[in-house]
DNA sequence: GCATGATGTTCATAAATTATGAACAACTAC
DNA sequence: GTAGTTGTTCATAATTTATGAACATCATGC
């Protein structure tokens, strides 16, 4: 019992004979008779009853004939569904808790509006654990902090992100390395990019030499700075959506506070609601 | 794309692999490939991103999934359904109007609770409309009053019934055909097998010579021969289903009086439901 | 009664599809 | 580096499906 023998099936029941559903069907009709009486010795079961050379749906035809109507409509919608061009199913995609809660809510927005059929599997994580999700399937996309260096990840930019220390108010103003030197740093555990960044502008001084308290909460770490914990590097963009007024913003110089985020994914994989996402955020811009 | 294709895509998908999926199958691997191939091809999208010698799955095969999981299912359905050994579907059952109000009942009960998946579909008609359509396909089977003559025709007797005129109380005892003489006959609009035990009773005397008033109801015949308006010949067990205080009974001779209710069905054909009332008929005697 | 034009079936053969097995290429793990 | 995976390709075999001719039965009209 296949597709195709179904269809034959339907026609001749809904065009009422061997004869017509050949025609309608392009086939001869020793074939349709073939396949039909092929179709009943598979299920077991008359379907026809055949009087003075004529066909009669019987009792069994008449429930068989309910399952392939269902069935062809299944098939056919199953094909609808791939050809279809508006991308649809699961999207996995990851992004930095900092991007996740400062520029990302607007393009999911947009991005379910444009395209509803399509469910996003948001997961947050840092920039190593996302391009390694990314690389190895478990994502289909993520926004992360710095550019991939594997050759099998693809990327584009769509935000720069301006970096700046924050410290508590009574902290003095910080313009070297050295001005920090005594505080701890209050980072996200490791993995995180912009630790590296700021790892960058100490130079020498590794972070292994200061201390760092690790907080997996943006809204946690600029409610520790405030309160005179330690120092740590945001984006400024996260400040936005959090308490950020008792926290006082150091700039750094621009080669170290300019980062860009950019969207990574498998190269050469045609996932279409990623497709969609790209398209979407050239298109915004 | 037909369900050996699906079934094998899906195969392909649990196992996690082509050289599984071909053990499982009892097939050899580069069959599972070209199949797998073909599919992509005729549904013209790739279900699979092929990497380091492995296949993950890709969106389109995750949509492709579902559907082919629902189809798989339903054909999987249709075959139980159809090898079951339980009747199902519709049963086109038809019975003379005296049947159905008085034996019918309780056999169609006793039917339902045994195959509750059988839906059947009454009509009611007189002897020649039901042989009529029982012999063109219009339906399965029916209860009807005379043992049809024709060949494509089977028959079981079911119920005896015994006919006996009906008078109201003012009329004379009724022997003899003379008896009646000048009395309106109430009877079911034409075709009828009753009317006939009737005219072979009035031997020469024909219907057509006495007045002949048709009611296409037993409740309404009863009651009219309650008030005079005539006489009636009718089963004597509708006369048990309705008010009849009011009218006097009349015994004919056995040879007339003596009907039985055959259950006829197109002789060669199988139909389950119609088989399983034949058995529930048998088994209840 | 007899030809005509329907119907569906059967059968040998042709065409197309599907399965096989061997050879191959690429990657993993020891 | 070698053995053991993986999936692919290709020529060939096996199977399935399609064709066309011959046939049988029935309804219709002259």
């Amino acid at each position: 019992m296949n597709l195709s023998d179904l269809h034959i099936f339907k026609t001749v029941v809904e065009e009422g004979g061997i004869i017509r559903a050949a025609r309608k069907l392009h086939r001869v009709q020793s074939n349709i008779t073939t396949r039909i009486k092929q179709l009943e010795s598979s299920v077991d079961a008359q379907l026809f009853f055949r009087d003075k050379q004529r066909l009669f749906l019987s009792p069994n035809g008449e429930l068989l004939l309910g399952y392939a109507d269902k069935l062809l409509r299944l098939a056919e919608e199953a094909k609808n569904a791939l050809s279809g061009t508006s991308p649809r199913g699961v999207f996995r995609l990851g992004a930095l808790e900092s991007t996740t809660a400062s520029r990302l809510p607007k393009i999911l927005a947009l991005f379910h509006k444009t395209y509803p059929d399509v469910r996003v599997d948001l997961k947050t994580g840092t920039n190593d654990t996302l391009t390694a999700d990314v690389a190895d399937r478990r994502l289909d996309a993520a926004f992360v902090a710095e550019t991939p260096s594997s050759k099998v990840l693809s990327h584009m930019a769509v935000f720069t992100e301006k970096l700046v220390l924050i410290s508590s108010h009574q902290h003095s103003s910080i313009r070297r390395p050295l001005d920090i030197h005594g505080d701890t740093v209050i980072a996200f555990p490791s993995g995180c990019a912009y630790r590296r960044v700021l790892e960058r502008w100490l130079g020498d001084r590794s972070l292994a030499s200061v201390r760092v308290f690790e907080l997996a909460s943006y809204h946690a770490i600029v409610a520790c700075v405030a309160s005179g914990t330690g120092i740590a590097l945001v984006p400024e963009s996260v400040l936005a959506t959090v308490q950020s007024a008792q926290v006082t913003r150091h700039a750094l110089p621009k080669i170290h506070s300019h980062v860009v985020t950019p969207l990574i994914w498998r190269r050469a994989e045609q996932v279409p609601a990623l497709v969609a996402l790209r398209e979407l955020i050239k298109s915004a811009r």
